[in-house]
DNA sequence: TGTGTGACGATCG
DNA sequence: GCGATCGCCACAC
């Protein structure tokens, strides 16, 4: 039980997210046995955007993380829309899209 | 080994 | 509703 599995485990639960919905970081901490800070510091380590779709990974509250580096909140608000997923607010959607495992 | 920091969450004011 | 603070786990120094 190494942080190897949980990284592992936290990509195969992103993977799995189907198109047009998001997830939060608790979901996915919960899912990978492990703290919600800890899923942020994955993904920023892990930079893979081809292979992970982590722009799906939001805020518990439905808002963007705002540390997406592959082109800001923005570039992630418009691919989320680009999947379906309407923003109520400025980076923000409501929790209907929230996939929960 | 110990301290500080961070793609966060929840609570308090 | 929003800003500030604490707590959480893993990692860098």
């Amino acid at each position: 039980m190494n942080m190897e599995h949980i990284a592992d485990s936290v990509f195969q639960l992103v993977a799995r997210i189907p198109k047009g919905k998001v997830t939060s970081y608790k979901d996915l901490a919960l899912g990978a046995g492990t703290h919600a800070r800890v899923i942020g510091r994955i993904l920023h380590t892990n930079v893979d955007p081809k292979k992970y779709p982590c722009h799906r990974v939001v805020h518990s509250d439905g808002s963007l993380a705002g540390g997406y580096v592959f082109g800001g909140p923005s570039k992630q608000q418009q691919r989320l829309e680009d999947e379906g997923v309407v923003f109520t607010s400025k980076h923000k959607i409501t929790k209907d899209y929230f996939f929960h495992f």
